[in-house]
RNA sequence: GCCGGAGUGGCGGAACGGUAGACGCAGCAGACUCAAAAUCUGCCGAGGGCAACCUCGUGGGGGUUCGAUUCCCUCCUCCGGCACCA
């Protein structure tokens, strides 16, 4: 053994046990005490920062704990590995996607293993392969069987310089994530998956997820967005020069049926379809005809900005209030947008503060039909809507009511007279998967001029994506220009016929990984029922909260639909979530902090790091730098700190090696004990208490951290000479083996290398957690403070057994506390047994 | 605007309603050393006092309690999510 810490030496060497010994190998028979760790598998770009790190060391740390518990552990990885930025790298530089993931997936998997993160690669899984995107596009054929998939027209993201589409995420405040340029919006035939179909069910059993941060839950809560309203026709005033309408009424929704008696108007957003039809011919058409055009052209985030001035003109038509009959001018504006509701709102100044500003704006009456508590709301006096509770007022045979209580009989009124009834409408839309890129699962139908849309057979599974294709970005799928894959004879009829370009979103490939890991090699399904039905739910799921919505959301709906298939026997796919915080990092040039990036180019790698302390330290460190949950900063001197810790581990069992040694099969024994050696032997299991809570509950690995490092500046108050007494030796070699199995699943190596030291066969793995010892906790004296009036006036240390009177007698003689009494009366005296003892005054 | 989360030393952060600031970083002093590094020891919220000690202190204000960083009300600030949502 060395004096000086040898991390070089030891590091490589035990990663090497690990793989060879197949440490992290799942049992896949014995499901009983199963544990299923899942790490959000990452994208392959370039190389790991130490940001990325925090997740995988948090997951490592996690199944070497529950494998020392004795859990059947199970923790694949993986990678998400199709995605615009490989392509994006191949527009600029002429690498091939294929090539360039398969490049950083080597850098990444080869930086996993330097970190000492240990999983079961037997089971690795990479979406751009096609025994991989085979499965992703059977589950489409699947979902387009039942109707789940459609396509259909849909405004898109369309950024004019990249000259492509971009996927909401990648849509920052309106503009482009890359280029910062007005992201626009694009009408464009696209596939969707029909996820409204599961809203209710997305909602509803976000209950059942108890094991998920509460935030997560309101956040896709908030997402879904489930609103209770009324839908309600409104019917057209037949045209004076009585030509025909596209349709009947117009229908709208809304959430404030009480206030309809004070409807002086209705707005249609510029998309609505029936509008230029309603306005044909008219003397409005033209205004109406260039308010479209003018909306049409101007981005979403000029539409939305707060500042602008809502603008409508009046489209000559009127539409009828069904509740009172009255005949309403029809308007359109912006600020009625197509994609929520119905694309067309009853409009109520008066109780509405956005209708207000638009009717003030245009002169357009309004109307009071609600009122305050006071009754004192007058028109004249109004400066905004009054958009609280009130009374309904002037309302036909509903005035006079509370307002929250005529919703349902106003409601339950509409559906009695045919014109309406009660709607639930969510936020929530379908899924656009259609991605106009290459490097992507090709969506696997074809386009016949007879047959129309025709899946491909399942047994021409996968279709490939073909090599030696152009890059060139002009806003169609690459595909489309390479001929030997477009061009196919169609399935049904053999004629000529062409296949779909388009490729689907990554968020596809990440939806059902998890159940791939279970039979990663299964070759004539995607996965096996049994399989999953033992292993599943993944038992711990964790990444970044960032995944929040959108990722959590489509892996739920993706289990629901394969369970109502019948493939899977369970709907909810991740029984408990942990999302960590963000890694941050100052930046030089303006001192604010910022999420570590390649973009933001303050990342850290961790191959530089390693190298100088080692996995271990830049793994300690990394959880110790705050609560996993939360973000922090990085900061590279306090990684000296962690090396320091580590190295005067190693040190101490160096120093006390021969001591250590002897007591080999010595038991502390404490009747034998002197005070230090049993203030030792009590932190050696009030840490091991600690730190098993820490690791069971909310995962504050950088409390557990601490704890370990106070037990090791315990024993510096108690080593043992190499002449000492047996006690003493026996004592310090279970403090220092507590220390080396609780420090094992955050800095293995060391771990390892300490038990083999400490005389026990290789494998710490193997070993079992360590139990704190109730008797060890016990003390026979205690300390207890004593308070005067809430303030610390004194102490005294009392036999641990002490009764109440005792306690009370001896804290009313302590000199300080006698001190604060004096010229007083004792009110009230409480004892709390084994703390404290506080006095009240009069 | 709505919904979450958070405000504690110079810094990261600890504290089942019970001694606020554990643990670490940075800093200061000392030991060892020719010297430095490493290591070890001590100090390290603010103010007052020769000292024993005293006062203040967990974003502000109020409340519950013998006792509040912790529970309740209210306000302020910051962060995150959603947002012309009808």
């Amino acid at each position: 053994m060395q004096e000086e810490y040898p991390f070089r030496d030891i590091e490589p060497r035990w990663q090497r046990h690990w793989r060879e010994a197949g440490a992290f190998r799942a049992d896949a028979g014995d499901t009983s005490r199963k544990f299923y760790c899942l790490m959000m598998f990452p994208y392959p770009s370039s190389a790991l920062h130490v940001g990325h790190g925090r997740n995988y060391i948090i997951g490592d740390a996690v199944a070497r704990y529950k494998k020392m518990r004795g859990a059947n552990v199970l923790t694949p990885m993986g990678w998400d590995a199709f995605g615009l930025p490989a392509e994006n790298a191949a527009i600029k530089s002429g690498v091939p996607p294929r090539d360039s993931t398969f490049r950083n997936i080597a850098t990444m998997k080869r930086q996993l293993e330097a970190w000492g993160v240990c999983y079961d690669w037997d089971r690795e899984v990479t979406s751009c392969k096609p025994d991989y995107y085979r499965w992703t596009q059977w589950f489409f054929l699947k979902f387009l069987e039942r109707g789940l998939a459609y396509k259909g027209k849909a405004a898109v993201n369309w950024c004019p310089s990249c000259a492509t589409v971009l996927a909401n995420e990648q849509v920052v405040n309106g503009l482009c994530e890359r280029c910062d340029s007005r992201v626009v919006a694009r009408q464009l035939e696209q596939w969707f998956f029909r996820t409204t179909q599961y809203a209710q069910r997305l909602l509803d059993d976000l209950s059942l997820l108890d094991g998920w941060p509460e935030r997560v839950r309101t956040m896709q809560a908030n997402w879904i967005g489930r609103s209770e309203g009324t839908r309600m026709d409104f019917a057209l005033v037949p045209r004076e020069d009585g030509a025909a309408d596209p349709c009947a009424g117009v229908p709208c929704f809304t959430t404030r049926v009480d206030t309809i008696y004070g409807c002086t108007y209705m707005v249609m957003a510029p998309e609505h379809p029936h509008l230029k039809a309603l306005v044909a011919n008219l003397p409005q058409e033209r205004e109406v005809r260039e308010f479209i055009a003018r909306a049409s052209t101007e981005s979403s985030l000029e539409r939305a900005s707060e500042s602008l001035e809502k603008r409508g003109v009046f489209t000559g038509r009127r539409v009828i209030n069904p509740y009172n009959g009255a005949a309403i001018p029809l308007w359109v504006s912006d600020y009625v947008l197509m994609e929520y509701g119905t694309g067309a709102v009853m409009a109520v100044p008066a109780h509405d503060t956005r209708d207000w500003a638009f009717a003030k704006k245009y002169g357009l009456p309004i109307s009071i039909s609600i009122q305050n508590p006071a009754r004192s709301l007058r028109l004249e006096d109004m400066t905004d809507a009054y958009a609280e509770d009130g009374v309904v007022v002037d309302s036909g045979p509903f005035s006079g009511l509370h307002n929250r209580e005529a919703i349902p009989r106003m409601t339950a009124w509409a559906a009695e007279k045919g014109f309406g009834g009660p709607m639930v409408h969510y936020r929530l839309r379908d899924w656009l998967i259609s991605r106009q890129r290459y490097w992507g699962a090709p969506i696997p139908v074809i386009h016949c001029q007879a047959c129309g849309v025709v899946p491909v057979p399942e047994k021409d599974l996968p279709v490939l994506l073909p090599e030696n294709v152009e890059f060139r970005p002009t806003g169609e799928s690459p595909l489309a220009r390479c001929p030997a894959f477009m061009n196919v004879p169609c399935p049904r009829c053999g004629r000529p016929a062409r296949r779909e370009s388009d490729t689907m979103d990554t968020f596809v490939d990440s939806s059902w990984y998890f159940l791939r890991y279970l039979t990663p090699r299964l070759e004539n399904a995607p996965l096996d029922r049994r399989v999953c039905d033992a292993w599943m739910p993944v038992d711990q799921y964790i990444g970044g909260i960032e995944h929040a919505i959108l990722h959590l959301l489509y892996a739920r709906f993706f289990t629901k639909v394969l369970c109502d298939m019948g493939l899977i026997g369970f709907s909810e796919p991740f029984a408990h979530l942990f999302t960590q915080g963000m890694i941050c990092k100052r930046s030089e040039k303006d001192g604010l902090l910022y999420k570590m990036s390649k973009s933001k180019g303050n990342v850290v790698s961790p191959d530089r790091l390693i190298a100088q302390y080692g996995a271990d330290t830049v793994r300690l460190y990394t959880l110790f730098l705050g609560p996993p949950e939360k973000d922090a900063e990085w900061d590279d001197r306090g990684i000296e700190g962690a090396h320091r810790f580590l190295r005067r581990v190693w040190r101490r069992v160096y120093e006390n090696r021969d001591a250590l040694r002897a007591a080999r099969g010595l038991r502390p024994d404490p009747d034998a004990m002197d005070a230090a050696e049993r203030d030792l032997h009590r932190k050696t299991h009030e840490t091991i208490r600690q730190v098993t809570r820490d690791m069971e509950g909310a995962f504050h690995f950088n409390s557990a951290i601490a704890r370990i490092m106070e037990l090791v500046n315990a024993m510096d108050a108690c080593g043992p000479a190499a002449d000492g007494g047996a006690q003493r030796k026996a004592v310090y070699r279970a403090a220092a083996e507590t220390v080396v199995l609780l420090i094992s699943p955050f800095a293995p190596h060391v771990a390892e290398e300490l038990w083999v030291q400490l005389g026990h066969a290789p494998g710490i793995l193997a070993a079992d957690w360590p139990a704190a010892d109730h008797a060890a906790l016990s003390r026979d004296e205690v300390e207890i403070v004593v308070q005067v009036n809430g303030k610390v006036r004194g102490r005294v240390t009392l036999p641990a057994d002490a009764g109440r009177a005792a306690v009370e007698r001896a804290a009313l003689d302590v000199p300080g506390v006698r001190k604060h009494l004096e010229g007083r009366t004792v009110r009230k005296v409480v004892v709390v047994p084994g703390r404290l003892v506080s006095i009240a005054t009069g």
